[in-house]
DNA sequence: TTGAAAGCGCTAACAT
DNA sequence: ATGTTAGCGCTTTCAA
């Protein structure tokens, strides 16, 4: 081990070479403006010359700014999350911030230890589909700084796809086609958008005259699908509204397997529009959303909280448009 | 703003509270056989009694463990990837690591540009299908430990799934469907699997008599898909074999655009047996994978790479055993 | 505009 | 087995 070949260059070494103090070296890197043209010039000049890399970790110590960002989902295996994933990944990104990915497995137990865990080494957290109940995020909200996707909580900042115009969207498309019935195959109890889709539809459903029953829950995943459509398929309705697109694809297999055709005996109908929604057969009819865009917003206003949103008093609960993908697996109702 | 009110407790306040010094306590914390049980215990109480977490990052600081590896993938949205990003993020949490997740968007600039940038800021890299070349991947390795996925280089611990034998048993298969040429729709020319791949194919068809080609490059996406599909039914070839799923889907639907059958005009199979696979329709016969394992092993073997491997003088590469799935995407040759 | 110096919270020799 | 004492590399008052 030789003495100092090896090792990355400092802003100590950068002073020595700039025959400056390091305190100068420090402003010039990241503080701009309280520093003289020339000398910043010469600094970034030299940091160059000896590749010096700033080491995230010694400058978030003492600044507590660790330009790290976590989010959260429920399954990462739920293709629902990649845009999301990857509309956060980018913004991060762009805002020069690294991006922590946690999968909380459904579990607010997981959620919360994770989510301490991380606790001072993140500057904030994105959690999307949290399962924790409101009286504990805000506990979290407490403790860090915290924006939601997929919930709203009063005072805190979110980003939602709206499902009050979506499920309204969903159900008149179905009345068009002559449903008088639906049924909602509900996803878990402890999703906020579980009983916000289920109340958007019963109610959209009583101003057009068409009876609504809720069902469930399920876990939202391709295998409850099976389950689901059963007890779908057992209730006379003759439209059924899935919590998520994943439930939704396994209900479509699982009808063919039972020797029924989906829309001609049971019109079918997920949320999400996820990768894999239009290659199903028949294609999928989904209540689509700009999800990268939801996710790339969730980290801007965590990010951008402490300037504006927090003391204005409230947070930003942002409210994205959605939009009804209409597929083959919604079609005439069948004559009874 | 009080004094010490809204503080987190630090070791300070723990050692002064159990009447011990502070590195005692830091000892007793983590690094347990160093000190005595009695303490130890105390220490424990104490800690939690006021609440103690440590504070990652000023943990970190000296020792230069960070407890936080990266794992960077060529295109986030590929469902192939998320097996891998869940089994990564499980073996990583298993060993009390946090992931940071990256998305080098097929590109061997943002590749080598993401990586330097957490530099110093993680424990080693797990870079899955890397686009770089061998002398930039040899060049990081120089500077940070790191492991491979779906890339094989001389030194550096890596997962594959097996090519040699899974191209083999789709050569096999095809043949035994009658099939007397093929060609292969290549994936990125950066990409090690598409060299890869191509060479197990034209190995074992040259084995079995049958024909072979390998058109492209193609960007490994739904999108190319149809691009692809064109170009394989030009080729005259009965059987295409794409260079992963999400081209292979793409494919399908090409060829369905355009009026033909799958697999009756053409056979049609892929890589990675991703999501939506088997939702396809026809279902796709696709060369699968424990893709999962392959990321918690990869995790596994850059976090245990000091112990052993890398003092044994050179790092283990994993082959993990690869196996078809053969669907509806496949069928008989057509009679010419 | 620049420099000096005191930390940030923890680890790791080195003593005892 | 425990305490003392330097740092880790950077930020940030406070002076000059």
């Amino acid at each position: 081990m030789a003495r100092d070949e090896r090792k990355r260059p400092t802003i100590y070494d950068v002073a020595r070479e700039a025959e400056l103090a390091p305190s100068t070296v420090s402003r010039a890197l990241s503080n701009p403006g309280r520093v003289s043209s020339r000398t910043r010039e010469h600094v970034l000049a030299v940091a160059d010359r000896l590749g010096y890399q700033v080491n995230s970790l010694a400058s978030a110590l003492p600044s507590g700014r660790t330009h790290t960002v976590a989010l959260f989902v429920s399954d990462i295996t739920n293709p629902h999350f990649f845009g999301i994933i990857r509309g956060a990944e980018h913004q991060a990104r762009a805002a020069g911030c690294t991006l922590i990915l946690g999968d909380t497995e459904e579990s607010p137990e997981v959620e919360a230890r994770n989510i301490e865990r991380l606790g001072s080494s993140v500057d904030g957290f994105v959690v999307a589909a949290s399962r924790m109940t409101d009286e504990d995020i805000e506990a979290l909200a407490g403790k860090h700084r915290v924006a939601l996707i997929s919930r709203q909580l009063a005072g805190l900042p979110s980003v939602i796809v709206d499902h009050v115009d979506g499920t309204r969207e969903i159900v008149e498309h179905l009345a068009a086609l002559g449903h008088e019935s639906l049924v909602y195959l509900a996803g878990p109890r402890r999703a906020w958008l579980t009983d916000q889709r289920w109340r958007g539809l019963a109610q959209a459903a009583r101003r057009v005259g068409m009876s609504a029953r809720r069902l469930g829950p399920f876990q939202p995943t391709m295998r409850a699908g099976a389950n689901a459509a059963d007890v779908a398929l057992g209730s006379g309705a003759t439209a059924a509204v899935a919590h998520n697109d994943l439930m939704a694809i396994g209900m479509l297999r699982r009808v063919a397997e039972r020797g029924m055709r989906v829309p001609d005996d049971l019109s079918v109908v997920g949320f999400d529009d996820i990768f894999g929604s239009d290659i199903s057969s028949p294609a999928l009819t989904t209540l689509g959303g700009p999800f990268e865009e939801v996710g790339r917003l969730a980290v801007d206003s965590l990010l951008g909280m402490r300037e504006k949103s927090r003391e204005a008093g409230r947070a930003e609960q942002i409210v994205l448009p959605s939009h009804l993908v209409i597929r083959g697996s919604t079609g005439k109702a069948p004559v009874r």
